[in-house]
This record gives C-alpha cells, sequence and structure tokens, in this order.
RNA sequence: GGGGCGGUAGUUAAGUCGGUUAUAACGCCGGCCUGUCACGCCGGAGGCCGCGGGUUCGAGUCCCGUCCGCCCCGCCA
C-alpha cells in the first residue's frame, strides 16, 4: 500500500479552498507550476485543472513529529512540473494575501510530500501567457493543453456539448449516428479516401458530412434528428478550416425555414446563457436574428458573412457608371458599353464597380503613405490597384487618378450614393465581380480592424448574429458554361421560382440560409427538395440526365420517392461557435489536437509513410509524384 | 496552383554596408536567502544561424534551390 493514493485520498482541487476551510487537514496532488526557495522555507505554486495553490514548505511546522522537516529537505530538489502530492495543513496567510488568486487567502503547510514523476524541462514554461511559436506549441501540445487558458477553451466545449444535447432533448429530438465511412458523391469538397483491404481497388470516402443520412432519417420518420458528429474535407486550410472539425448537425419534418431558425435561436440562446452568462434576450427581446437577403448582403459587404458589428458598407455604382456610360473613365467607359450592347447580363458574372467610403473621423487617422500600402493588400486578392479619392468640401476629389477624367455629373451621382462629404476617402474596385466582391470584402474588414471599429469580443465586445436568407439556387459557372448548384441540387426553390427553374435558372432564389456571426458563417442549412417533380426539373437545369443523377444519387432519389415527408435542416460549426464564444483567434485554439495549415500533425507526425506491406494488402500503389 | 511574411541558444527576439569572440531577455545549472507569489542577489553552462548548393580572401548577412510554419487568393455543395 503506497501512502499517496492508496490511503491518503485527494481531499480537495487547487482552486477549492477558501478562508473558511482554515485549519483543515487535506491533501492535495498536481503539477509544480512555480518553485520559490527561500533558504528557510520554501514556496511552492501547486496547479491542477481547478486552479492554484500555494503549498509551503516550513521545516518548523509544529505538532507533527519531524515530518514537516522531512518534506522541506525533500522539497528542495522539487523543480517546475512534477507532479507530486502533498498532506497538509490550511493556514490562513495573514497580511500576504494574493488578491490574483482564487485561494490567495489561504495556504497550506505541507506536512507530507510524495513526488510521482519528475519532469524535464519543458520546451516553453507553463504559463498563461506565452510567446511561443505555434510551431513548438503543436509539436508539444499535451504541455500546449496543460495551460490555463486552452484548459479554459476545452472546458467552453464541454459545456456547449452538454448544452446542445440538453436542448435538443427537451425539444423532442433523438441523437442519432451516422456512418462515417460513406459512398463517394461527386461534387463539393474533396473527401479523403480510405482503401478497402477486402474489396480490391475500391474506397470508402470519409463523410464531408451527415447530409445524406440525415434526410433519410427523415424519411424513415425519426421526426427531429441532431448529431455532434466529426466532418472530414480534404481542402485547403485556413484559419477557421480544418481538416476534421464538429458540427452541430440538425434535420426536422414538417417544418418550414422560419421553424428551424426558431429552433437555432433557441439553441443559441441557451449556448450563450450557459457558457457566458450572457442573457441574448437583452440585445434581441423579440428572441429572434435578424435577416438579410442574400443579394443585399453580396451588395453591401461582398460577400454572405458580414460582421455587423461596424458599419462601411459597399455602394455597387454599376448602375451609376452605365447611366452615364462611363462618366469619362475609361475601364467604366467600357464596362458601361458592354452592358449597353447586351453583352453583359445582371444575372450573369460580369464587370461590376463598386465604392466603399471611409467616414472624415477615420479617414483622417490614415496616413498617405498607409493608403498606398493598401495597394499591395487587395493586389494579393487579385485585384489590379485601388482607386481612391478624398473627397472636398466642394465635392471634388482629390489625390485621385480619377479626378481628372470624370464628368462632374457622374462624381456628383457617386458622391451623392455613397453620402460621401468633406474629408470621407472613397475607395474604388472595378472588373470582374467575383474579384471586385473578394476585394472590397476583404478591405472593408481588414479596414475596420485597422481602425479598431472591432470591439474584443472577450472583454465584454458584442455579439452580432445575422440570418441571410435566399440566395440564388443556381449560379453560372463560366468555365462550362453552365449552370451549376450553388449548393447543392436537393435544396428546394422558393415556390414563386419553381416555373423559372427550366426558363430562366439565375433568377431562383431557394431556401437556403447561413448563420453568420460577427463575420463567420456559424451555420448553414436547407429546406430540401421532398417533390420528385421539382428534382427533375432541378436536375434539367442543372443538365444531369436522370440515368446520371440516377447514378450519382441513387439511393436517395429511391428514398424520396417512398414518402418523404418535407424536411430541412442546418449544420453549427461546434469548433467557430466555440472560437467566437472563447475570444480565440484561431480554430487551432479550440481544437483539442489540429493540424496545421498542411494538414500535419506536428506531435505525432501524421500523415506519415506506411510499410510497403501495408500498401500491398491494401492494394494501393504509390505514384511518386514527378518532379517538375 | 498563386501571392505575402517568417525560420539565429531550451524559448522569444536583436544582429548595421559581407569582416574576424553571434548579442539580450526569460528559462536551465550551481551558490546564498524564512514571506515570496513574474521572489531577490551572485556565478555558470548553453549555437549545424532550418537544410543543400553557389558567389567571395571571408557568408547568420548576398544569389539559387529545398523543407517547415503562419496569413491570404483560388478551393471549401
Amino acid at each position: 500500500m503506497a501512502r499517496f493514493i492508496d490511503e491518503l485520498k485527494r481531499t480537495h482541487r487547487c482552486g477549492d479552498l477558501r478562508a473558511a476551510d482554515e485549519g483543515q487537514e487535506v491533501v492535495l496532488f498536481g503539477w509544480v507550476a512555480s518553485y520559490r526557495d527561500h533558504g528557510g522555507c520554501v514556496f511552492v505554486d501547486l496547479r491542477d485543472r481547478e486552479g492554484i495553490t500555494q503549498i509551503v514548505f516550513d521545516p518548523d511546522l509544529k505538532g507533527y513529529e519531524g515530518l514537516p522537516k522531512d518534506a522541506y529537505e525533500r522539497s528542495q530538489a522539487l523543480r517546475s512540473e512534477w507532479v507530486i502530492g502533498i498532506r497538509g495543513k490550511v493556514f490562513s496567510r495573514g497580511g500576504n494575501k494574493n488578491p490574483k488568486l482564487p485561494t490567495g487567502e489561504i495556504e497550506v503547510h505541507a506536512i507530507e510530500l510524495v513526488v510521482f514523476n519528475k519532469a524535464d524541462t519543458p520546451p516553453f514554461e507553463i504559463l498563461d501567457e506565452i510567446d511561443t511559436g505555434e510551431e513548438k506549441r503543436l509539436q508539444y501540445r499535451y504541455l500546449d493543453l496543460r495551460r490555463a487558458p486552452l484548459q479554459k477553451t476545452l472546458r467552453v466545449r464541454h459545456r456547449i456539448n452538454q448544452t446542445v444535447r440538453r436542448y435538443f432533448d427537451s425539444q423532442g429530438f433523438l441523437e442519432l449516428e451516422t456512418p462515417f465511412m460513406v459512398k463517394y458523391t461527386p461534387g463539393g469538397a474533396r473527401n479523403f479516401l480510405v482503401p478497402s483491404r477486402m474489396s480490391a481497388g475500391k474506397f470508402y470516402a470519409l463523410a464531408e458530412s451527415p447530409q445524406l443520412f440525415k434526410q433519410l432519417y427523415m424519411v424513415a420518420g425519426f421526426d427531429r434528428y441532431f448529431q455532434i458528429v466529426k466532418c472530414f474535407r480534404d481542402e485547403a486550410l485556413r484559419v477557421d478550416r480544418q481538416p476534421e472539425f464538429t458540427q452541430i448537425d440538425v434535420e426536422m419534418s414538417f417544418v418550414n425555414q422560419d421553424d428551424i431558425f426558431k429552433t437555432m435561436e433557441g439553441l443559441i440562446f441557451a449556448v450563450w446563457k450557459e457558457v457566458l452568462g450572457i442573457d441574448l434576450t437583452e440585445k434581441y427581446p423579440s428572441g429572434r436574428f435578424p435577416q438579410m437577403p442574400f443579394a443585399e448582403s453580396m451588395g453591401k459587404y461582398g460577400n454572405d458573412k458580414p460582421d455587423m458589428r461596424f458599419a462601411m458598407p459597399h455602394t455597387d455604382i454599376t448602375g451609376l457608371v452605365i447611366d452615364h456610360t462611363g462618366g469619362g473613365i475609361p475601364f467604366w467607359k467600357d464596362i458601361a458599353e458592354k452592358f449597353a450592347s447586351g453583352k453583359y447580363r445582371r444575372d450573369l458574372p460580369t464587370e461590376i464597380v463598386k465604392a466603399m467610403r471611409i467616414p472624415a473621423e477615420h479617414a483622417s487617422k490614415l496616413s498617405r503613405t498607409e493608403v498606398d500600402k493598401l495597394e499591395e493588400f487587395v493586389k494579393g486578392m487579385g485585384a489590379k490597384g485601388l482607386a481612391r479619392a478624398k473627397v472636398d468640401a466642394e465635392g471634388n476629389w482629390q489625390q485621385s487618378p480619377l479626378a481628372k477624367t470624370i464628368t462632374p455629373e457622374l462624381r456628383a451621382a457617386i458622391n451623392k450614393e455613397t453620402g460621401a462629404a468633406n474629408g470621407d476617402l472613397l475607395f474604388f474596385q472595378f472588373g470582374k465581380e467575383a474579384v471586385v466582391q473578394t476585394v472590397m470584402a476583404n478591405l472593408r474588414v481588414h479596414l475596420a480592424k485597422r481602425l479598431g471599429l472591432i470591439p474584443d469580443v472577450g472583454h465584454g465586445g458584442k455579439f452580432e448574429f445575422l440570418w441571410v436568407v435566399n440566395p440564388p439556387l443556381f449560379e453560372y459557372d463560366e468555365e462550362t458554361n453552365k449552370w451549376a448548384a450553388a449548393h447543392h441540387a436537393f435544396t428546394r426553390p422558393h415556390d414563386e421560382c419553381v416555373d423559372l427553374v427550366e426558363k430562366d435558372p439565375g433568377k431562383v432564389l431557394c431556401y437556403r440560409y447561413d448563420l453568420v456571426l460577427n463575420g463567420f458563417e456559424i451555420g448553414g442549412g436547407s429546406i430540401r427538395l421532398h417533390d420528385p417533380e421539382v428534382q427533375a426539373k432541378v436536375f434539367r437545369a442543372l443538365g444531369i440526365s436522370d440515368e446520371e443523377a440516377r447514378q450519382k444519387f441513387g439511393f436517395l432519389l429511391d428514398a424520396l420517392r417512398f414518402g418523404a415527408p418535407p424536411h430541412g435542416g442546418i449544420a453549427v460549426g461546434m469548433d467557430r461557435l466555440a472560437m467566437l464564444l472563447s475570444g480565440a483567434q484561431s480554430l487551432r485554439d479550440v481544437i483539442p489536437f489540429p493540424k496545421t495549415q498542411k494538414g500535419q500533425d506536428l506531435m505525432t507526425d501524421a500523415p506519415n509513410l506506411v510499410e510497403p506491406e501495408q500498401l500491398r494488402e491494401l492494394h494501393v500503389r504509390v505514384v511518386e509524384p514527378p518532379k517538375e
């Protein structure tokens, strides 16, 4: 029988003890967070997941027959991150309280000490604030996770999970599982493939989402489903994208779009209450989040996930440019003429002209050199340049390459449309629609950060939710010159648009929606097509033959013919939610064991080479990539 | 696939116009210290300057290639 653990059981965690516990004898286990040897006595900060308690090794502690002296002598060998246990007595700190610690009113005077394990000197210190590079932190992730901020973040994940389960259970949802190893279906995100040993040359795909299976649950009559589920996508990574991530996945039968919104708003309210203690009804008294049409979002913000914590909207001035046949600017004239000649149509991808007004109070904070540097910023996203104009008291444009040639009429019209007045700064972007939108969307956020318009969420900042609704069902693919599904082919078009599906696909809006929080898409979903006739129209509009549809989506189409209820759903990015709830800057900070941007796990070194024998068994041959 | 930034003691960084012994802070090791809590004081050790090639009398520094990390575009129904 070992003295500690077998005989002496842990009585408290390191965050537990308070002044009221004075005089108690306690047993604590944990890690040496800090060690201060004062010659005659030794102070140790003992850390576990609940906090830090100061342990004092005082050889003169009375009443324990030499035990404290023995503990004191052995304590002098202690080093950072050693794992120890102590039996001790709680004392008030008297005049030496530490207001920075929740346990700062007390300290524990050690009677007995056990060293469970020594520790090598860690590659970085286990402190709340460290400046160690992420590469090192990921390599020693288990040490990084020992730090309080990450401990806190993983607890946020835990809280989210518990709240989600309680909420959906209370709303009559069933938590049902779906397979990870699925059939590959074309389109959408790239799948990770898993070779089959038993079926030579064949592959499973790792599910990029439970989409089809949750729809099948609806066909099966389960009515309301949810799952907290891992998804896998073999796509390029970003600060908010990981190859494996967790989704809160939901599907409901006999509902419309608004029913799903209400359900999810209830969930978000519950999560904010549980995790942050924030009552969102103060900000959203109706219990509902605002909604914005997709077209408005693209027009004002250049993407479908606008950050609503600040304004600075864009103004699409393509119409003005057309009305003024270019207004004296050669590039704009070219665009106007293409519209006039019918070469460009507003429902197809064209070239557009956008402006963004920086109000004078903010514009004054930007030096001319700084504005020049923005040119480099936008070029990195494919822009050719960044035209600008400083508006003076008469409405004239200064410091602008456009000023010399633009007609006074168009200039006045743009000033009016954008609301530009004395001291304001206008930025312009024109050319391919997709580039203009990307550049202007990123420029808006970039400038807002620079100008300090975005409050820090972690410290009383605000949360701005938004539903982006009614996007087009189809988008025109310029490479293939065909209409393609903007998201997937199983989204239900608005009833009044059904007749347009084949006649004028560009005008068809659909029941798809994204939930946006502070410029991040945290969820997205749709009402599904359950009517085989409309489904057939959509396939025809996409140029997908019956046979092709059957081959690609056969089992789903079959299922829809056997009595599919009207249904729809949504998936919420759990990691992004955790990121925003904990004020983290990156998904990697809220995923316990994340991958780097190249998909590497720096700790385990996955993915790695495997033995030829393993490959043979899987019927796989690796072809060396050609070197140039 | 493309653009940008970075890689120097254990860690984070500095390193001028290419110049002879590559700095600092923290950490680490040793010593001292009974009220610290980012303890303090004294002393010490610690380097394949990511890797490979080139230019040069001489390269951390310049050139070419390559690997790794981060941010962005494309991509992500």
